[in-house]
DNA sequence: AAATTAACCAACCGCCAAAAA
DNA sequence: CTTTTTGGCGGTTGGTTAATT
């Protein structure tokens, strides 16, 4: 019943790829592609390469090198999902590496807004990245810049604190049907976390615990610095909004009488995050599952 | 110059849905 | 229908390098 083992747990190489094994990989697939198994592949990368032959290939610096085989058939010692991954996320053609651009933190920083850590989405739409390198780039330098730009426009916020004050804000749990409001440094925090379903849990925690801090007494500034530093950050909601929409069914949102605006509970609401709408009303912040009072 | 800390990133782990036997 | 694997994804880890003390 079922399938064979895909590999043996014990035999198979882990840690960093030699140069010897990332030629080994890169030469099967350049010339038989992963054939849709990659579980089969470690043991034939390797086999099929006839002794001391050489070839023509794109390198995944796009320039054509010659390489010349000599013959190790002894195959790959690696778990297929470790070959599936060195490919995808190194070897394979067209890869970007290094810097980011403004361009290509904008599209980040606004997808991750909409649609929260689906670092997969996020990075096919910008070519040559790939998912691990989205991530670790927010995880590791997006994500500080971010906050670092909400700090300082909080702070400026306050310096300037004549500008037109925002309306307070709250956000309130519908899972535990309990209201909380938050205050400007849970919404960083939830920044930190970002996430989908399966930090639900992590991120309720932690809002939780900031969930006697209230904001809208004393902080209009602060709020108003919250939206300037999404603007720093060069979102631009109106059209983020559509794009949302576009991308995931939209929240059913309504808008009641007394300024009070409510989005019911969607289980495709912007899953990690942030969920922004225009209109002069700046950003805010929320969670799935998550009411946002305005 | 050495020790410590922080930052970076490749790779692993575990989960899930779909497919296969 | 049930069981098991596969492929894909996101979270996390740990080794390496850079910066700081």
């Amino acid at each position: 019943m079922g399938r064979a083992p895909c590999c043996d747990k014990g035999s198979v190489k882990k840690g960093p790829w030699s140069p010897e094994e990332d030629r080994k990989l890169k030469d099967y697939i350049h010339t038989n592609g992963t054939g849709g198994n990659w579980i089969a592949l470690p043991t034939k990368a390797g086999m099929s390469i006839t002794p001391s032959y050489t070839h023509l290939h794109f390198c995944t610096c796009a320039c054509m090198h010659v390489h010349s085989c000599h013959g190790d058939v002894s195959g790959l010692k690696r778990c297929g999902k470790s070959c599936r991954l060195r490919w995808l996320n190194y070897l394979r053609p067209n890869i970007k590496h290094g810097d980011f651009s403004d361009e290509e933190d904008r599209v980040i920083c606004a997808l991750f807004a909409a649609i929260g850590s689906r670092w997969s989405i996020i990075a096919a739409q910008l070519p040559g990245r790939t998912d691990n390198d989205v991530k670790n780039y927010w995880n590791t330098k997006l994500k500080k810049k971010q906050l670092h730009l909400l700090i300082a426009a909080a702070a400026h916020g306050q310096q300037y604190g004549s500008r037109p004050p925002a309306p307070p804000f709250a956000l309130e749990q519908q899972h535990h049907h309990h209201t909380s409001s938050t205050s400007i440094a849970s919404l960083g925090q939830l920044l930190m976390f970002g996430g989908r379903g399966g930090d639900q849990q992590q991120q309720q925690q932690y809002t939780s615990s900031f969930s006697s801090v209230d904001i809208s007494n004393n902080t209009s500034a602060a709020a108003v610095g919250l939206q300037e530093s999404f603007m720093f950050g060069g979102l631009q909601f109106q059209q983020q909004e559509e794009e949302t929409n576009n991308l995931l069914s939209p929240p059913a949102a309504s808008s009641s009488g007394n300024d009070i605006m409510t989005y019911e509970h969607h289980e495709m609401i912007s899953p990690s995050g942030f969920f922004f709408y225009g209109d002069g009303a700046g950003a805010a912040a929320t969670q799935e599952g998550t009411r946002f009072l305005y």
